[in-house]
RNA sequence: GUGGGUAUAGCUCAGUUGGUUAGAGCACCGGAUUGUGAUUCCGGGGGUCGGGGGUUCAAGUCCCCUUAUCCACCCCA
């Protein structure tokens, strides 16, 4: 019995006939970078474990159990769950803190994490993100989160909502926290279980918690917004009005609350209302010590992240995979016979010298099986080759979309195909 | 980590209350058409039914285990 193996649970092909959609959401990442001004980075994808741990926060389940890590003598490293540590880590190994403080950076690649698989969740997966590090002024908050919107309205994705909050900072948030938890616990073992847990660990999540029940008795809770001092309250208005300067209405969502432990002030999320479980396709927000935490000087930031496994779902949802063109030689050589075999093969190469690509049939098949071939093959051109042709130094090419054809002489063939 | 569904040709799926050589459509290959493709017609190759164990005279069809996958919870992009 022979063994047979698959791609690792959760971590999947991306095969030719997947590759154009994979490759517009890159370039319309680039292309958007570029119009914001934003270099690429790209970090490592492992770090060491206690970098993520750091980072991203001991108490998080990403940490506690969704990392992939390795031990390698003395030292442990993990595959990055999220991009945002690594590009901080690089920050401050760069020194740019001193040299050139203000960095508009962002990566696009595989993150991992080890979770069960779902709908929209995979194991390993890509992101796109930004990371604008070295100033706390709102503008940045409202261009960052107009850029992520941008990505998915280039792209065509409509009706998708963009919420934020803010989440104050030290002191405000850890007021906030008590009050919530003043607030919750009188009629704490009214809830449902997994909010007693989440009462424990992340107080602020029971907010959030979907369960019917629960939503009644969270009515009249505190709201952060409330408890931000003056100037993180000045700053959160400041966000805002910088959105409405860009045309867009911001939406305030005081139940949003992220995961991960190091954003401060604004969060946002860009959630696609009917993708089913899991919704948000982007998240951000600001993480203004994270690079002192870090080990770097006191720098604020600001980013977000994209992924791209909710997007394509979406993207292929509305119908946009239509008209997305697979890669492929654009002129297809058929020899009529095995007699013309040497000359196809001359064809073919001579369109490549003239930067035209070009395949042709190499088991020797029939005409008509290398004409089937040709047009199913996304080929813009056929190029046809028999004993005539051959004697008298022509080819036909035919236009396999316009199913025209005409006589042209074989070395005039790369200016006709540049010409048409 | 928890709960539920599914696992039959490359793909999408049929397969009666367990019973002879496991089917279809699409795809693939070839032919009808001795110089022309994505329409039509004909033919062909390809699965031992995810893997292992059990019940039975007999299992794709019942039971157990296992693996994978999907959906949901947790959490999150």
């Amino acid at each position: 019995m022979k063994k047979s193996y698959q791609a690792p649970r959760g971590m999947r092909d991306v095969l030719p006939e997947n590759m154009p959609a994979w490759q517009r959401l890159e370039e319309t990442a680039r292309h958007l970078a570029r119009l914001f001004g934003f270099s690429e980075i790209r970090p490592p994808l492992m770090e060491e474990t206690d970098l993520f741990t750091r980072s991203v926060g001991e108490v998080t389940d990403i940490v506690e159990k969704e990392m992939f890590s390795l031990q390698k003598g003395k030292t442990s490293l993990s595959l990055r769950p999220e991009g945002t540590a690594g590009v901080v880590r690089a920050y401050v190994q760069a020194g740019y803190a001193k040299r050139d403080p203000l960095q508009r950076l962002y990566y696009c690649g595989p993150m991992f994490r080890y979770e069960r698989p779902q709908k929209g969740r995979e194991r390993m997966f890509t992101q796109f993100g930004v990371e604008c590090i070295g100033s706390s002024d709102p503008r940045l908050d409202a261009e960052v989160m107009d850029m992520a919107a941008t990505f998915f309205e280039e792209l065509g994705l409509t009706g998708l909502e963009v919420r934020m909050n803010s989440m104050g900072d030290g002191e405000d948030r850890d007021r906030y926290r008590d009050a919530v938890s003043d607030f919750l616990s009188p009629k704490l073992d009214d809830f449902c279980d997994l909010c007693q847990s989440r009462f424990e660990k992340n107080v602020l999540r029971v907010l959030d918690c979907k369960n019917p029940n629960c939503g009644e008795l969270i009515v009249g809770a505190p709201v952060l917004i409330d408890f931000l001092g003056d100037e993180n309250r000045a700053h959160f208005e400041a966000v805002q009005e910088g959105l409405r300067d860009l045309g867009r209405e911001p939406c305030v969502d005081t139940s949003i609350v992220r995961g991960l432990d190091y954003y401060t002030r604004t969060v946002f999320e860009i959630h696609a209302p009917d993708l089913g479980a899991r919704s948000a396709l982007c998240g951000g927000g600001r993480y203004d010590h994270l690079v002192r935490d870090l080990g770097g000087p006191d720098v604020p930031a600001v980013g977000f992240a994209i992924g791209f496994t909710g997007t394509l779902i979406v993207f292929e949802q509305l119908g946009l995979l239509e008209g997305l063109e697979r890669e492929t030689a654009d002129v297809y050589v058929i020899g009529f016979s095995a007699e013309q075999k040497a000359a196809v093969l001359q064809v073919a190469n001579d369109l490549r010298k003239g930067g035209i690509s070009a395949i042709y049939d190499v088991d020797e098949r029939s005409f008509k099986a290398q004409m089937k071939a040709a047009g199913k093959g996304d080929h813009r051109y056929a190029v046809i080759l028999g004993e005539d042709e051959l004697a008298r130094g022509v080819v036909q090419l035919k236009d396999l979309g316009a199913k025209s054809q005409e006589e042209v002489p074989r070395d005039g063939l790369v200016e006709a195909i540049l010409r048409g």
